[in-house]
DNA sequence: GTCTATAAGGGGATAGAC
DNA sequence: GTCTATCCCCTTATAGAC
């Protein structure tokens, strides 16, 4: 957190994720954040030659932080379930740290680019980014089927089940809270989500009848 | 499939719903709808009295094709583990149908609506009908638990995990088919999906050590 | 670095001819 | 039931003063 008081680009970018978060590249005008940011529209081309290059910014920084959690998690080692039980639980406090990630990374997965967003020239970057993290979790589930450690299983199926369990989780908004009842972001919240995604894939993974006693709570 | 040539509304409907399904609500506009259903503009004005109106006249074909899968599976009897993998197979054969559903329903989950949409009178209806079979999904799963037939799991945590696998599954579009290597909606990968789904969740809500020797392809 | 002013175009929606 | 023409507002982006 910044012991100075944020620059204007931070305020426009901090602003600016929140917005894009909610409503879109496409729901959102660059004057509804200059108004948010206290500042003039014009002042923010200033900052940012564009509303695409100001979007792009917004994602690789969110890109940062889950990196920031997610690529040391695939480096530590252990069974092949505790390394995806590591993987889980550093993706889903990434996501969990700030609400607008997986919300801007879900739209980031399924939603067809707009033509200025795709031709901007940090769009390959990230793509590029996204698929190495995603590359390093296949990596562990292939390493575990290979062994044995898990059953057979299908790689793709797997991890789209895995991005669900997560990112699309912490994407769903007043849909999910109504669902759950509760926030989507409190630590119990979080806590549970993490617990009950791990179970599942553990048991649900498990190569044959080798069940122990799990931790059933 | 119509016999005759489809009426100018149900043109507009299919066309709207491809777009919306690829750009959402924001992203698309009522002339580019009406260009690619050769129409003029105002002549859209005359088949539906607003775009938050036609938006909602496309949602609600949507939900229509759904239910009418899903809402006889729900009635089926058999175990715990059967009827959830009737209602898995009848919810992926829905959103496999027509490749706009998934995307459709994910962006009413996940996004904030549009003022516009949020105002319409089909608003509350559309989340009724939604609530509604996922209700009856609870139901399935919070029996399965009470009989110990499954174990003991968060309800609302494995419908969201549910709605991932599914509902996000088969909206990723680009994104999903470049991690299969392959079209999502293909007969093999739907039939795969559905495999793929069920298996886990079978394995992975089981109560104890009473694993069979679960069908390794 | 922020502002006012303006350009140039697209948005949804309406009126009225045919 | 479809069209042309129009309205008004909002959009991104630029120019230039302060």
């Amino acid at each position: 957190m910044p012991q100075v008081p944020p620059s204007s680009r931070e305020k426009i970018l901090s602003v600016a994720e929140a917005l894009f978060a909610r409503r879109g590249y496409t729901g959102v005008g660059i004057s509804t954040v200059a108004e948010a940011s206290g500042l003039g529209k014009s002042s923010l081309f200033h900052h940012f030659p564009s509303k695409a290059s100001l979007y792009c910014a917004v994602l690789l920084g969110v890109l940062a932080r889950i990196e920031s959690r997610v690529l040391p998690a695939l480096e530590k080692s252990g069974t092949s379930e505790q390394k995806l039980g590591n993987v889980v639980d550093a993706l889903i406090d990434a996501l969990a740290e700030h609400p607008t990630s997986a919300r801007l990374l879900l739209r980031e997965v399924f939603e067809e680019p707009d033509p200025a967003l795709s031709a901007a020239p940090e769009a390959a970057e990230i793509d590029a980014r996204l698929a190495g993290m995603i590359d390093g979790v296949a990596a562990i589930l292939e390493a575990g089927v290979a062994s044995g450690q898990f059953r057979k299983v299908g790689i793709p199926d797997l991890l789209q089940t895995i991005i669900g369990a997560t990112v699309y989780h912490f994407a769903s908004g007043d849909f999910g809270e109504k669902l759950l009842g509760a926030s989507l972001f409190s630590a119990a919240a979080v806590a549970r989500r993490k617990r009950e995604v791990k179970t599942l894939l553990s048991n649900g993974l498990m190569p044959e009848a080798r069940r122990s006693v799990a931790e059933e709570s």
